[in-house]
DNA sequence: AGGAGCATGTAACTAGTTACATGATTGT
DNA sequence: ACAATCATGTAACTAGTTACATGCTCCT
C-alpha cells in the first residue's frame, strides 16, 4: 500500500502527529498523493500494531494532547526495501478524458466551458509550483543531498501542469476551428 | 462513480457484453481508465438493477452464451447529466514521485536504474500512441463529428507520455551530473 | 495433451470516501 | 455568539484488487 510508504517517508524525515501528517499531505507530498485525516489515522493505527511506527503522547498547554509518531527500525527496513522495488507505471485515471471522448454525446458548448475552467485551474497550479520553485530552489545547480529528490518531484509537477495547460489549449483550438453547433 | 459513466459512454457507442467491455477497457478507454472484468461485471449488475442498462441473453454456436447489455433511456439521461457536470481536476497519484522524493533515503544507483526502466516504458507507450494516431487519424484536419473526442484524448495521452519521457531524461541528467555515491 | 480465447461469475480482502462526533482555545 | 485552528477518532459505505471457479472450442 502506497499511503503506508508515503507516511514512512514523511516520518523518516521528521516525527509527527496524525494531524501534522494530514497537513503535510495537504502541502508538499499531497501534490502527488492525497490522503484524508481519517485515512491517515486508520493507517497509522495499523502501522503501529505492525511495529513500523511507535507513538508517544505529548501533553501541550492550551492545546489538545497529541500522539507523536516516529519510525521504528522495522519501519526503516520496510522503507528501504520498498524504495529498492521498481514501481510499475501507474495508469492514468482521468474522468475528464472519458467526458472528452464522449464529446459527440453531450453539449459541446458546455464542454468547451469546462475546458476553459480546467485551463484556469492548471494555470493557477502551475503558477503556484513556479512560485515554490523560485522560493525554495532559486539555484538548482547548488542543491543539498536531500533537496534533489523534492526538487525533481516539483519539476515533475511543473511539467505535468504545463502539459495539461497546453492540452487544454489544443482542445480549445480544435473545438473552435471545427464546425460549431449550439 | 466514474467506471459507471465510462461504461455508459461505451454502451452508448455500441451495445456489448461484459467481456466485450473488458476488452474495450484494455484497449482504447483503458488507456485512461483501467477496469478488471470482475469490477465490470459487478458494476453492470448494479447498473441493471438501477435500470441504467438492460441485458439480452444471446445464444452463440460454438461459444458460450453471452449477455449483451444496452443503454436504456434512463441511462442516457444519467449520461447526459453527468457530461454536463464539471469534473474537478483529479489529483495525481504517483508512487514513483514518493520514491523520488525519498531519494536521499535509499540507494541512488538503484533509483537511477528504475528511472531508466520507466523511461523505456514511456517511450514504448508513446510509440504505440503515435502508431495509433498515424493509423486512425492520418489527417487530423478532416475528422468526423464523432472522431474529434477520441482524437483529442489520444493527443492527451501522447502529450502525457512525451512529458513523462522528458521528465525521466531530466532526472537522469540531474542525477548523473551531481555528485554520485554507490 | 496443453494452451489460448470466449464467457461469466463469486468470495475475501484492501483502500479510500463521506458523514458524524467531541472538545478546548483563539480571534472577530 | 460564531468561526477557525488544533487534535483525535468511529461508523457506514463505495470502489477496486486478488484469488478462485467453471466449462466449451479451436489450434498446435
Amino acid at each position: 500500500m502506497a499511503l503506508e510508504h508515503a507516511i514512512l517517508v514523511s516520518l523518516a524525515e521528521r516525527s509527527a502527529s496524525g494531524y501534522d501528517l494530514a497537513r503535510r499531505f495537504d502541502a508538499s507530498i499531497g501534490h502527488f498523493w492525497k490522503a484524508s485525516h481519517q485515512q491517515i489515522y486508520k493507517v497509522l493505527g495499523r502501522m503501529e500494531s505492525d511495529k513500523l511506527v511507535e507513538s508517544n503522547l505529548v501533553a501541550q498547554s492550551g492545546r489538545p494532547d497529541k500522539k507523536v509518531y516516529e519510525i521504528t527500525a522495522d519501519g526503516r527496513a520496510e522503507l528501504t526495501s520498498w524504495l529498492a522495488t521498481p514501481t510499475p507505471p501507474e495508469g492514468l485515471r482521468s474522468e475528464f478524458a472519458v467526458k472528452l471522448r464522449a464529446l459527440h454525446l453531450g453539449d459541446r458548448a458546455n464542454l468547451v466551458e469546462q475546458v476553459r475552467v480546467r485551463r484556469a485551474q492548471h494555470a493557477a497550479q502551475l503558477a503556484s509550483y513556479e512560485a515554490s520553485a523560485a522560493k525554495y530552489y532559486p539555484d538548482p545547480s547548488a542543491l543539498c543531498e536531500d533537496e534533489v529528490g523534492p526538487f525533481l518531484v516539483l519539476r515533475g509537477g511543473l511539467r505535468t501542469e504545463a502539459g495539461a495547460l497546453e492540452w487544454c489549449d489544443e482542445i480549445l483550438m480544435t473545438l473552435s476551428t471545427s464546425s460549431r453547433d449550439g
